[in-house]
DNA sequence: CTCACTAAATGAATGACGTTCATTTAGATT
DNA sequence: AATCTAAATGAACGTCATTCATTTAGTGAG
């Protein structure tokens, strides 16, 4: 679980800083290697003996950097977060920020479910690129007039949103078929069936657009309301 | 992935229904068995050679009922369903039908996280518990008022709400504890420490609650808006 | 009543996988 | 040149899901 590559010197730096003698293996490394062979393979192929063979190194040597898998899908979790855009939190309207980043947050997750759970459940503590992004958030949410005592609520509503968003872009088109209980769900089935949307969007971004709009649109009334 | 227990006699009966001869299992009894061994130790326990164990049959004659262990997840899941609490769709206004109805699907799958890929991803072709829900749900959107068009949308960002909710129940309390960067994210780590709820309600139930009476107000806009 | 049929259950085996640990290696320090 | 130390090795373990040839036990046909 600890991530830090070594703790901090406390006292007098004896011992010069830098990596050891002939380390071949470092965060960066793992993390590199990691992300490529996802990008590649799929989460499928992210094993310890599959990440070791593509740094060539035996699969315990990753033990000296990193205290279980969990580990790993931890640091490529970071290096995505990364990725997430912010930008528009600088210069646009609440609103519009709010939008962009949150349809950014959810592309990129939507290409790394696996890794959901571990955002969703681990501590931010040691993941520099995870807490760098949700500053850069919590800013835009001061500067629009949110009060900080609800500032992390609102975010964490948005992000429970867009990580069951992720999900939704890789649902398969048919997972609505009710088959043969077609005839006991009789507004299920006619719903699903006539199921449409204004602009021409996959289903995934339809829900994304109505759902995003809608809550969006609800913050800014509650916000409005509090004064 | 076939979860049918038996094909549907194409022409004329020729064997009878029912189980076979000296059957021990079905998937009755592989769904109650999977049910209480979660229930009781949790989904780290739900392996095979356990829930085989717990019905006194080899782990392998689990195959003869079910194709994988995924169909295993698959009827625990769509037991679950039949837990969700639609029943306020029947006689309550839209507006609290839905606030209602989202809680409990939270409170339901929040004790099982591991069946959100399951629910998010997988059709729900023979999953009657699961259909039943759905279609409780549509018939109250659409006599709120929803046109067909519309309403599988609007379930589907509400339902990414929930499961992105759901997880949030279980994340740790220190989950937004920066650790050692702190000082590189001011603004974050100053709403974490002031984070408060009107309400005396946990952290997790005061962030479902704002994005549920946001998304609701914002939905109940939205549909107004469309004449 | 008996035989043949069939679905279900068995038990052994397989191949991934994450992880541990005693041992060795190789560069830096004294 | 001797020593110290972090990193890498390779063998081993235990846990899984899954497979397959074989056996078991009811059922219906004759």
């Amino acid at each position: 679980m600890i991530l830090s590559e070594r703790a901090v010197p406390v006292k007098p730096v004896r011992r010069r800083a830098g990596r050891p003698p002939h380390a071949l293996l470092g965060h960066a490394q793992i993390t590199k290697a990691a992300l490529a062979l996802v990008t590649r393979h799929g989460y499928k192929a992210l094993t310890m003996s599959g990440l070791a063979k593509a740094l060539n190194v035996a699969p315990s040597a990753l033990y000296n950097h990193v205290s279980s898998k969990q580990d790993v899908l931890l640091l490529v979790e970071d290096a995505l977060m990364g990725r997430v855009d912010v930008s528009a939190f600088a210069d646009k309207p609440w609103e519009e920020a709010v939008r962009l980043w949150a349809r950014s947050y959810r592309d990129v997750f939507s290409a790394h479910l696996p890794l959901i759970p571990v955002i969703a459940l681990l501590p931010v503590t040691n993941a520099p690129q995870t807490v760098k992004m949700y500053d850069a958030v919590t800013d835009g949410f001061l500067r629009a007039g949110w009060p900080k005592e609800r500032v992390v609520d609102a975010v964490v509503a948005l992000e429970s949103f867009i990580y069951g968003s992720a999900y939704d872009v890789n649902a398969p088109a048919d997972i609505f078929a009710p088959g043969e209980l077609a005839d006991v769900a009789p507004h299920f089935t006619s719903a699903v069936a006539h199921r449409r949307n204004p602009s021409g969007h996959n289903d995934a971004d339809a829900a994304f657009n109505l759902g995003l709009d809608a809550m969006v649109a609800g913050l800014e009334a509650a916000l409005a309301a509090q004064h």
